[in-house]
DNA sequence: TTTAATTATTAATTTTATCTATTGAACTTT
DNA sequence: AAAGTTCAATAGATAAAATTAATAATTAAA
């Protein structure tokens, strides 16, 4: 028995004529014939009498019914997969990495719920890892986070390319540069946020002045940007920081030669999730609201955090 | 999709390796693997998560239970068909021919319908074409009468073949045989059953004395066997007349010689008619109330009464 | 780091559905 | 009755598919 049997003696019964029961099922007359004929044989029962006015026999009936209703489910099962892919209602639980969130959530979050009422989040700040750990366990839905993640069981959507600026004190000689290097990074005076945030790896990886060990006169770790800038703006030392974290205008604040490194910032979720149109509409409204040049771009330096 | 990749995933979901799965439908892990995501293709939603343990994704746990829930009721088909065709339980209406009737009747009925408590039967008695007739119009089930019936709609189930005898009064040369050649009958003194009953066809056909037309003196045409024996037996002609319709130990009746006219007894129904079981019984109980002999013989020749 | 277990890939094979063309059977119309 | 018409069945060829055996690639466990 196969579904296309079923399909055949349900419009064989509609039309009570093999021609056009075959039109209806685009297929050859010959074809629903025999069709129908095996699965009357596999079920060891007339389905149909084939003397004219052609009709469904009494089990033939029974089987019809069974069969229209088999064939209805089917269909329901392609529309629930269907549904679920499109629908964007619902509740949703966001995880962001707290060197995004101050800066990028104010930028879109508010828009977006206004433009889809029947969408809510409930938003969490948590670190890279927390998220992935959280979106395994189906206890967060979607995370905004910074890639790359190597890890199978999550799927990511890039979104954009943030590039990392140079926040440096009028001290340092980068003060006095354009733009900096970042080969020309050391170690020394580099103030960095504290163990588990995944921008700490990208800073390390960018400022790798591999092997050589330098002690530091002052090793003070934040949880913030902020801090740091605070610390910077006291005079001391130099930071990395991401483009939205810091005003341009600010004169301590200075770019990377090309190519510029940048973090990519994309949305994860479960392999499972099947709310496509719900991560196209976010990932759309995202890009919508950030500086046009954070897309992706050939002079940028995507940088591993790990 | 098809119904077997429907097996495919619920077994999968059942065992949650590829391999075991493959075993439980009896194909090898590669056919599996290929027509599960041939299935996860088609509608577009990953239904297992591949990373161990090997689990469904929330999507696939829906389709999942949509497919269980498809096979669940394509085993019902396949039962209710079987169910529909074993079961015997049920009220049938039976039509016999009359020549059958009082004969046939009172030797398995009773029998049958106390083995059977779950059965039971409205019998009436009609002419052949009356039972065809009804049998094509869903008033009737069942028939007993003499076949062949050579009509499409109708199913013919053979069940024994009864000889017919001649029935002679005492100052015919037929008495004085041991038997009778059917060559020897003429249409002279021959007592026949009135229009409508088969069994006057069957007589005509073994008494044709083509073309020669005969005056009778007397034209007499009864509607029972008993009638017309009993014009025999006060000394006017013959008649041909069922073996089970006479007792064989009278002397006015003559066996044929071989091979010996019979009258082919079967069991009729619609052809859509579905169970099975039943017309299996009921043929058993016939054949077990019946004389040995009344079984097909390659001694005895079937007359067609049409 | 090996080993074992699990899933994916490939190429060949078999099975199946499907098509075209034709035949056969049952009605209609002439 | 003969011819035409409609309808379903049959046969042979073709294309599509599921399936397999063999093997590779992963992943987990020891």
């Amino acid at each position: 028995m196969n579904l296309q049997q079923l399909e055949y003696i349900v419009a064989l019964d509609l039309h009570r004529n093999h021609v056009k029961a075959a039109e209806h099922c685009h297929v050859t007359q010959p074809t629903l014939s025999m069709m129908v004929k095996k699965l009357e044989d596999e079920l060891e029962v007339k389905i149909f009498d084939r003397t004219q006015p052609l009709k469904p026999t009494l089990a033939g009936e029974m089987v019809i019914a069974r069969a229209r209703q088999i064939l209805q489910e089917v269909k329901n099962m392609r529309e629930i997969v269907k549904a679920e892919k499109e629908t964007l209602d619902g509740e949703y639980r966001l995880g962001v990495i707290p060197t995004l969130a101050p800066y990028l959530l104010p930028r879109f979050l508010n828009d977006f719920l206004e433009k889809h009422p029947s969408i809510s989040f409930s938003v969490v700040e948590l670190q890279t890892n927390d998220i992935i750990k959280q979106l395994k366990m189906n206890r967060l839905d979607i995370g905004i986070l910074v890639t790359p993640l190597d890890d199978k069981e999550i799927r990511e959507v890039p979104v954009y390319y943030e590039p990392i600026l140079v926040y440096t004190s009028d001290n340092l000689k980068y003060f006095h540069q354009e733009k900096v290097d970042a080969k020309s990074l050391t170690q020394e005076n580099l103030l960095l946020l504290e163990e588990g945030h995944c921008f700490r790896g990208q800073v390390v990886n960018i400022c790798s002045t591999k092997g050589r060990k330098v002690h530091h006169q002052l090793n003070y770790q934040s949880g913030s940007f902020e801090t740091l800038k605070g610390m910077v703006d006291n005079n001391y030392g130099y930071t990395l920081i991401p483009e939205m974290a810091v005003n341009l205008k600010n004169k301590h604040v200075k770019r990377f030669v090309s190519p510029e490194p940048v973090r990519e910032v994309s949305l994860a979720v479960h392999q499972g999730f099947v709310k496509e149109a719900l991560i196209v509409k976010l990932r759309e409204a995202i890009l919508k609201s950030i500086p046009a040049h954070f897309k992706k771009n050939e002079k940028y330096i995507r940088v591993k955090w790990h």
